[in-house]
RNA sequence: UCCCCGGUAGCUCAGUUGGCAGAGCGGGUGGCUGUUAACCACCUUGUCGCUGGUUCGAGUCCGGCCCGGGGAGCCA
């Protein structure tokens, strides 16, 4: 029925009220007033009942949403990459093993634990990427992405970190740097865009009572052209610019937080990305340059949180993969299958990987990763 | 993992020089009211993170540990 009070336009009236669960107040946790986030994070069933938590739910789901049409709608093919690897070094930070060996009497051969005697016949860890295995793909179907759940054992405690998180990961065949730059910012301002339109009301709640700034944001970046420097650029305008940075900057060396967030947040007040970086920091499988010292490796830098997309074009040719993998001390052995992508009919091709969940934080505002995700896993926290 | 800050009532916090454990909110009861985080009165609430020490006496000082926050590293 229509309601006489001020901020509503209708009301319910009931002719009959039936309670289906009650709650006791003496003991019910969610009061009347507004909660700290990190007390919210104490109790993970109960939250997402609050305001704030079924925003991010609702903008999360949007999200992912979103992924899937903007690959789907461009000829995609989605690719369920495995959870389960045996690669023991994927080359991106510490692996969960899985096992079912028995850790208080595992089986031992001359010192060592016997592996062959666990469950997939030798050691296993959770993946820390699907690049590997979406190269596959991609070099037989052409553009393919993943979008699941990864796992870092790394011990970092910090309000960007997870130990358990979700990447999009697109791979596209016959693709170079360049291209893969222009899918990054493409994906990004489709992404956003689609926030803006399809979750008006939870945006117009964020930018309320999370960050006042998420909307102004999220738009100016769908108007903007994303800046594109090579990392020698960066360099020099890290040099030039006569910040007190704790950190010299130097050619060689990775750049740290406040630099990536003096370039995209003072140098120009947009998302930057940095290209070329030295192969020396950077994994194996990034393109070597012509100049023998960079690899076609990009980063996309977003205000206020950083890296959100790192990708770069792979390396397709077998030799220069080959003495890459050498340099970087690594057994031909364990990546022989890689290897012979290269060997069997191999082609340019390139991609990136996205952090879900820090999109998730960029566009909600949101400024703890712990809060973004349905139940946080990180060191020492994997309750609920 | 490193640096800094914190942990006191269900929640958010105060607690002086080492000397009886506090407030607001919440909850209960009653009142009032087309309310919007209602309002008024009264009542209710403690393993002061854990542990060892100093002291006549420790929330307060010292050591160790655990957990949380901010920053850094690693990265997405």
């Amino acid at each position: 029925m229509a309601s006489p009070a001020q901020g509503q336009s209708v009301e319910l009236q009931a002719a009959d009220v039936t309670c289906l669960g009650g709650a006791d107040p003496a003991k019910y946790p969610l009061q009347k007033k507004r909660h700290s986030l990190e007390f919210l994070r104490t109790i993970a069933h109960l939250r997402p009942r609050t305001n704030t938590f079924g925003a991010v739910a609702r903008v999360r789901s949007a999200l992912s949403g979103a992924i899937h049409n903007f690959f789907q709608n461009r000829g995609f093919v989605y690719i369920h990459t495995p959870i389960i690897t045996t690669s023991d070094c994927e080359g991106a930070g510490q692996m969960f093993q899985v096992t079912t060996l028995d850790l208080k009497q595992p089986p031992m051969i001359a010192g060592q634990v016997d592996f062959s005697a666990d469950f997939f016949g030798q050691a296993a860890n959770l993946t820390v990427s699907g690049q590997l295995e979406a190269e596959i793909y991609a070099l037989a179907l052409g553009d393919v992405y993943t979008f699941g759940p990864t796992f870092r054992a790394e011990n970092s405690n910090t309000s960007r970190h997870l130990s358990e998180f979700w990447m999009v990961e697109p791979e596209c065949a016959f693709c170079d740097l360049a291209g893969d730059v222009g899918l990054a910012e493409e994906f990004l301002k489709a992404i956003f865009s689609h926030i803006l339109q399809h979750c008006p009301e939870d945006m117009s709640f964020f930018n309320k009572l999370i960050d006042s700034t998420v909307i102004e944001t999220l738009e100016k970046i769908i108007q903007s052209d994303f800046e594109r420097i090579s990392y020698t650029e960066a360099v020099e305008i890290l040099t030039r610019s006569r910040e007190n940075f704790a950190f010299p900057v130097s050619w060689g060396a990775d750049l740290a937080t406040e630099h990536e967030r003096y370039l995209t947040e003072k140098w120009v007040n947009k998302p930057v990305v940095v290209t070329d970086y030295p192969k020396e920091i950077k994994p194996f499988y990034m393109r070597l340059n012509d100049d023998g010292r960079t690899v076609a490796a990009m980063d996309v830098l977003m205000p206020k949180i950083g890296e959100i997309i790192g990708g770069s074009q792979r390396e397709e040719r077998y030799q220069a993969l080959q003495s890459r993998m050498l340099e970087a001390g690594l057994s031909l052995d364990t990546y022989w299958w890689y290897l012979e992508l290269r060997e069997f009919g191999s082609a340019p091709h390139a991609g990136f990987g996205l952090g879900f969940d820090r999109l998730v934080q960029f566009v909600t505002g949101m400024s703890n990763i712990r809060d973004v995700i349905p139940f946080p896993r990180t060191p020492k926290s994997a309750a609920f």
